[in-house]
DNA sequence: GTATCTTATAGATAATCATCTATAGGTTGG
DNA sequence: CCAACCTATAGATGATTATCTATAAGATAC
């Protein structure tokens, strides 16, 4: 039985030829004509190489072979409305898998979007990557995610980005920290103390460091250290400064304290990124539109810079 | 989506780049050329309206709706599978059904061959329709069965018939009567006394009925009667006179004797008839083989005439 | 026995399919 | 940077399919 060449619409009749007992019958309900029909119960036959129907008296036996055969369709087509029902979902969003890539600092903001998201959307994937700038920036060069965020977005040859939040970046002190209490510091007053810093590759110490060398400073006494929170324990520890997103600061942490810098201003934004010359999820899509809706709920007003409908309009 | 025009043999392509994660490794193993594959992709994604699949550096990734519709697909051939394990039951003969229609003398001869059958193909259903020679004649016409057993069989234009046993026919009467002790009895001593007869119908009663009219007889004296074991209990009681079948007498009853006729013979076999412009199902000609083999052992062999090896080479 | 229904067969045709070859444009690994 | 892969696209072709119309032949019903 050479299954290759039967196709479904074959099965649809012959299965019809079952369920009326009459090729006339489902010749007119399938708007086909009789010997069309015949003609197709036939093809069937050869290929199963086995009688599914006789003729007796202007009525249609069907043989136990047929039979079984109409049972097996019944699944095999019980099976792809399944499949149907599950495209429908992944459609809308219900269902199915959103991959997102963000930069260290996101992952302070990003969970209180991804929380009441999945409470919404149980059954969607939500598969996190975590990597600093540069590791990101692979992953967006290779489309292995769906959605990346940044602040400072990529080229957008191939890409759209939309603002959704501000990421005000602050210089920390230790509170028994001579500046703490002094108003209005400088860049000047800054550089010579000791910074801890994350590694090159961080997108907030690139941030710093441009603004450092656009203005002329160099920094003479570095530590470089892994994370944001390392960064905020030892300067709370009276290590050295540092310089951090605000987002990445707990509120009730009295070890450290922020600076009044006036001559410095490292704000920048957070991008929803995605690729244009990718298929994107339809639970992307769906992440995307939540989120447009449900910033100012889930996020403090204060930093939120709502853009995405221009995102989420170009992507349609 | 649009089902219809997709083959079996789409589904299995897709398959393949599924489980090898390439379209060159799949055009190597299904003997195609990568072009045809990487278009067989294409319309499948097409028809389904959905990413399958999605090359990404020079790999192949599959996507939610893809790795979806293909465990639909391995249960839809899982199912097919199955089909194809039931065929080769039916075609052994080993499942299947074989319908027997058989004129009423004959079941008190076929279920000692329908019984071991049945024991040895338990998977074969085996349902019986009991006559009388008109009725069973109706459904040979109409082809409702795949075998019917005769005595006589009828015009063999688009049949075959096969004889397995003797069809002895006695006259019987009560113990008590005159002809019971008599030798040599002829069918002048008969005609004058009553006959409990069986309907119009009946096989037996046209034989008789046939052998009376040629030799210039009529019965004076007849009872209808609707059953041989009616017949036989009837006459057991003094009633009157019957021909019934040998096979339909119990060895052990002393009420009735059979007479010792001289010059009639009314002997006849039995045959297992089949249509041979219809389908035979496996399990009947199974059935037909197994009777082949087996009917000295099933039946007293006194009686048997086993013709059935013509019958059934000539059903090749 | 005729009108009406059923299925089967033959012959024709346009659409679709399954393929191929040739080619182009990326990736990867020395 | 080149050779060796990978996949995608375009264009061509023969085979197969899905249809139809016309017709025949058998069954049914009045």
């Amino acid at each position: 039985m050479d299954l290759r060449h039967i196709s479904f619409r074959l099965l649809e009749v012959f299965m019809c030829v079952v369920k009326t007992r009459s090729i006339s019958e489902t010749a007119r309900q399938l708007h086909l004509t009789q010997p069309t029909v015949s003609q197709q119960i036939k093809r069937l036959q050869e290929t199963v190489n086995e009688p599914l129907v006789m003729v007796n008296q202007q009525r249609i036996h069907v043989t136990e072979a047929g039979f079984a055969l109409f049972q097996t369709c019944q699944q095999v087509f019980g099976h792809f409305d399944d499949y149907q029902d599950y495209l429908a979902e992944l459609r809308g969003g219900e269902r199915g898998r959103c991959k997102i890539a963000m930069v260290n600092t996101a992952q302070y903001i990003l969970p209180k979007l991804l929380g009441p998201y999945s409470n919404l959307h149980p059954h969607v994937e939500l598969p996190l990557e975590i990597g600093n700038r540069a590791e990101v920036l692979a992953r967006f060069e290779r489309g292995e995610d769906d959605i990346y965020v940044f602040s400072h977005p990529p080229s957008l040859e191939h890409a759209k980005a939309g603002r959704f939040l501000q990421n005000p970046l602050v210089f920390i002190a230790p509170t028994n920290h001579a500046l703490a209490s002094q108003t209005q510091v400088t860049l000047q007053d800054l550089v010579s103390e000791r910074f801890l810093l994350r590694e090159p590759g961080s997108a907030t110490r690139m941030l710093f460091e441009s603004e450092l060398q656009s203005r002329g400073f160099v920094l003479s006494n570095t530590v470089q250290m892994a994370s944001n929170e390392a960064i905020r324990v030892a300067v709370g520890s009276g290590m050295g400064l540092g310089v951090v997103s605000r987002h990445v600061l707990p509120p009730h942490d009295t070890s450290f304290c922020m600076l009044d810098v006036k001559d410095v201003n490292l704000a920048s934004h957070w991008y929803f990124v995605v690729r244009t010359d990718r298929h994107l999820s339809h639970a992307a899509r769906s992440f995307l539109k939540f989120a447009q809706l449900n910033l100012e709920q889930c996020l403090n007003k204060q930093w939120v810079t709502n853009e995405l409908n221009l995102l989420n309009e170009s992507l349609n």
